[in-house]
DNA sequence: ATTATCTATAGATCTATAGATAATGC
DNA sequence: ATTATCTATAGATCTATAGATAATGC
């Protein structure tokens, strides 16, 4: 979409249908799962007579996959810099943290559907769990780091990647109802990990300024 | 059930098509939602007809309920005499990481389904939800009396208890899989918990020691 | 000419019931 | 007499396509 027709430039109401599509099944998804959730449910959300939809996706499955790119290609542009970097692992995972619970609340989707529901246990959504593979990894080899660089106590990486993945995961769940104090909720998040992570939980306080600054920009 | 027909007496192909019907659902439930699931899907993992399933439920709904009051009569029945109790708020918290991954990984049913799917949202199944927000905020008096006692951090208890219940959600999820080790999975979920909430944490090893002793019996 | 919408509908699948038949328990 | 199973099926709902109609863009 170019400059001169951003979304935000128009009212709701002429937002193009395929937007507008992509809105309600992620709502949808959200709340009743994506197997729960029929195309005439998402067309009348959407306002639309139910083969309309066809015009914009191909599928029901092309739908989310279209949620699953958007959100996995966000989070690989943060990711691959942020993996490529040198420095602290700790507030690299602060600022990965921030930066989830961002993504989530500014983007005008509920992706945590995503991940939640049975999407990604269908067969054919082989390529998106290739890319959430791809995430997770990222996110695993930041805590390995992290551990065989002596700033996290020894601790099982599979055990840990878990942890911070539910907590993260919930905590955008949180957030994206109360979008007011994202900020509080991804804070709350990132210490409470980094307290269980960090062998000198005191160096807590840098860590977070720190992250804080360098994700402004 | 008498205890001259308890199942484990029994071979497989001998047990009760109610008991494999519950077995079969509540797997399905977790893989497939509970919306994504079928009566004929249930039915076809049981080995029966699609109707044969209700000479043994009224509805699939009565499926799912059986289930979520099974699961949470159980957990009610641990969780009320431990909040009675007087004590140590971190020791009894272990416990209650101890009773949840050692509940789950010991029944025969997939009950993460129960909480990880879109089941709860369903409007009919009101009477779940009151049970589940009953056993919620059990727990959540719990981390209230740590934060009180001095023995927590000053943490906003609604944060708390969403890391310590996707945590140990997740525990849950992955001590199912590997079942083996389900104490070990256990452990490191209540450590990683309470490092994140206790003032002290040097005190978690004599917290873990007792919680194990009290849980014994 | 292309794009977006509609109505109508094919064909599959869904939950639940009806009614027949066989096995079980008093 | 009760219980568990089956086949058949009603009636709703599902995804997707076909084909008509109107609006848009060159």
């Amino acid at each position: 979409m170019s400059d001169s027709t951003a979304l935000r430039d128009l009212p709701t109401d002429q937002w193009p249908t395929r937007e507008l599509i992509l809105r309600e099944a992620s709502r949808l998804f959200a709340s009743r799962g994506y197997l729960g959730t029929s195309t005439r449910e998402i067309a009348a959300a959407v306002g639309i007579q139910q083969p309309s939809l066809y015009n914009h996706f191909a599928s029901k499955q092309a739908i989310a996959e279209a949620l699953l790119d958007y959100d996995l290609e966000t989070g690989l542009a943060f990711m691959r810099p942020l993996l490529a970097e040198e420095g602290s692992a700790a507030e690299r995972l602060y600022r990965y943290v921030l930066f989830e619970v961002t993504h989530c609340t500014s983007s005008p989707y509920d992706l945590r559907a995503l991940y939640l529901s049975e999407l990604l246990e269908q067969p054919e959504f082989a390529r998106g769990r290739a890319m959430l593979e791809e995430y997770d990894s990222s996110i695993r080899k930041l805590i390995e780091l992290g551990i065989e660089s002596g700033e996290f106590v020894e601790i099982d990486p599979g055990f840990a990647h878990a942890a911070v993945d539910s907590i993260v995961v919930d905590t955008m769940r949180r957030a994206a109802r109360h979008r007011s104090n994202w900020s509080d909720h991804a804070d709350c998040a990132a210490s409470f990990l980094l307290r269980g992570l960090l062998r000198r939980p005191s160096a807590l306080r840098g860590i977070s300024a720190r992250a804080h600054r360098d994700f402004e920009h």
